[in-house]
DNA sequence: GAGCCCATCCCGCGCATGCGTGATGGTGGG
DNA sequence: CCCACCATCACGCATGCGCGGGATGGGCTC
């Protein structure tokens, strides 16, 4: 049964958090949790005496290195172990720094023991576990980042859809007509209707419409 | 009691999942799935004649209307009713248009009873509840959208941070003199340092930098 | 005080761009 | 059969742009 035991380590500044926590997860049926500490700092030190941990609960927002960086850090010194990201912030800044990072899951700190048991369990099958509000910030976030292609569709033709992404490449109009073999003018002439077609009259404008609205 | 019962529609094309599921939910504590349609027109044929139910579940690739579809005109018709996605797909495609749709959660339809149960409960409460690969897919999508800001920081100074803003706008650089009173000559050189530090020679080309890589 | 960075301003050249105003041919629907 | 739409090509003009040169002054550090 010891051998089936998940390794965890728990980084956390509030030593008397930091124990609670230790001793209730280490009292759950099937988990070690052998390593505390203060600080991403001691951690990592740990981690060149010592085998990387299956998971880790880190706090964000802690002395010293940054837990975001943490995280980045420990992706990779030790790719393998599920960083779960244990705090007491919710602001939408630091959710998001810590996915981008490569955070697998996302609490807080006020979650019951249990809870935390079973996040771990599910971000070592693979799932990603979040406390409910985390979790719908999250969904907010990817739908505000989405209505940015809007309708999309502004009737371009293929050409045009080429020339586009040419000009998005800062392409000039001399290029992109040797680029395609075509006639500097006929590249003039689907570019203006381009402009027309989004409602701008510069490259810049279409650039700019382009990217934020839809086609990368 | 039956005046707290959750009151719950479920839209599924296969009708021996869709009973099974009902009367499943309608025996646990609190629920009370009242609505059961095959199709969302005929969902939305209802919603004309009786109240909206705090939470619809719903299947995504249905005949008719695509359930994504039906997402958005849900969230439009029914504001405050909480929609959580049952379906067997977990293509990225789908989870993500359905997320950006509005769904406020998505499990699988392999989920037993007492999950669709909690996770109707969670999403009342403010929650996205997920199914735990789901999550992880979201959260993988959210990770592979931030690397495009890199490390963001060229170094712009205030002025010049200015000055892009109002290249991305579209604003010629008369335009931006006048609106930032400043000569042309100024903005021009404004302009010549920003591309030295974008490494760009073009307006289109910092245009495009820009948006791909900070500043919205 | 010298050196550096930032912000400000100036001139001129050559090329790119935006726009008005044309034309031709092909394809598909009414 | 004609018309709409698309793709192709063409000329000229006014303006904007990129860039190679400058210059001045303010603030900051060494």
């Amino acid at each position: 049964m010891a051998a089936e035991s998940i390794t965890v380590w728990l980084i956390e500044d509030n030593a008397t958090f930091r124990r609670t926590v230790m001793r209730a997860l280490d009292q759950e049926d099937g988990f070690h949790c052998l390593g505390g500490f203060g600080s991403c700092e001691d951690a990592f030190a740990a981690l060149s005496r010592q085998p990387a941990p299956q998971v880790v609960l880190l706090d964000v927002g802690l002395p010293g290195m940054s837990g975001l960086d943490g995280i980045a850090r420990f992706r990779e010194q030790a790719p393998q172990a599920r960083i779960i990201v244990l705090t007491v912030f919710e602001d939408e800044d630091k959710i998001f720094r810590a996915i981008c990072a490569g955070a697998a899951g996302y609490l807080l700190k006020t979650a019951p023991v249990e809870e935390i048991a079973r996040a771990i369990r599910d971000a070592l099958a693979g799932g990603a576990p979040m406390n409910g509000r985390i979790a719908r910030r999250v969904l907010d976030m990817f739908a505000r980042f989405a209505p940015t292609r809007g309708d999309g569709d502004y009737g371009l033709t293929t050409r045009e859809t080429q020339i586009l992404e040419a000009m998005v490449k800062g392409r000039t109009k001399k290029e992109i007509a040797a680029q395609l073999d075509l006639s500097f003018h006929t590249v003039d002439t689907h570019l203006r209707n381009i402009y027309q077609k989004l409602e701008v009259n510069t490259r810049t404008g279409a650039v700019a419409k382009a990217l934020k609205e839809k086609l990368v």
